[in-house]
DNA sequence: TTCCCTGCAAAAGTTTTGCACTACT
DNA sequence: AGTAGTGCAAAACTTTTGCAGGGAA
């Protein structure tokens, strides 16, 4: 029943490995121990472990979250560096930071093109998908309104196919 | 040089007061009672400072901003009394919580039909707009990928045009 | 060797909660 | 009168910072 008349909306998987696009674990962190040595800083233990658990974790991944992955390995890692890390990862353009309809903020790997969200309200899944009509508006509006854009963000907020069908066959 | 070919966007003024589709304080606080009373909730002196103050403000408040606002005619108040006015306010859907690319949340009246923002990065001014094919290529994607929509939030970040002008003047 | 990085703990910022008191209905 | 609401202070939660010691370049 989809209506894709004009422009598909390509729904982005959640390991996005077979499509060739990300980086493998390797590869990633080596691009992080670039982006350090441009910038005169050191690549450290801590600072891998953290990367290798973020990308182990793959997307929308809390501090929290990645607190717990990173103690598996290595028990004795703070909070501060977690969150240092973090810093550091968006400032090299690797990560970026989100915030859903949440107190804490979510981080997710740069580098797939853009994309936007759709978050089930019920159980919290987070469906990517990328549209490129959604993109030529945005330009559009922006254009209009006379401003100069920079990123956009849109998600959407509802409830997905399983969560529906859960509560049909509940009633 | 706006291409306003198929849907037209269409800004908010901040204040929508000369629309004539914002109720006025006073219908505000009626529908609020109104609200309170459907829920065997009351209605005290506070509620109606905090909601008067809100209205007074307009939009995109933050908790801090409206605990100000209202120490100014009540020096009283506490910040617990205000969250959970807010609270309050967003259980009778007459208010909602945005949580922009911030640490805190910022509140605006609902009601005056769905409307998007574009948020300047530099000095922060929020500009509303709406946008009929954006809602209607929206409604388009949840299709797609099966999901039932509840909501949505489309934010642009950018530079907005008394910036861009700032910085060309001064270069 | 230098000085950046880490871990701990404490602080900071935002939001929530417990409790005794107040005030709507 | 009865119960919900308020104000204060303390707690909870997320994120940041100061500092002394440890490790990468």
């Amino acid at each position: 029943m989809a209506t894709s008349r004009r422009g598909a909306t390509i729904v982005l998987k959640r390991s996005a490995d077979s499509s060739g696009r990300r980086p493998s674990a390797e590869e990633w962190i080596e691009i992080f121990h670039a982006r350090l040595k441009e910038r005169a800083l050191k690549s450290t233990t801590q600072r891998d472990e953290i990367a290798k658990a973020f990308y182990r974790l793959a997307r929308h991944v809390s501090a929290e979250e990645l607190y717990e992955e990173v103690k598996r390995s290595n028990p004795h890692v703070g909070y501060a560096t977690i969150y240092r890390t973090l810093k550091l990862l968006k400032e090299c353009e690797l990560v970026s930071e989100r915030h859903f309809d949440e107190s804490q903020a979510r981080y997710e790997i740069i580098g797939e093109g853009h994309h936007d969200h759709f978050i089930c309200e019920r159980c919290g899944k987070i469906i990517e998908f990328q549209n490129p009509q959604l993109e030529c508006l945005q330009r559009e509006i922006a254009e209009e309104l006379g401003v100069e854009l920079v990123r956009h963000k849109m998600e959407l907020y509802g409830i997905c196919q399983e969560c529906s069908s859960k509560q049909a066959s509940k009633g």
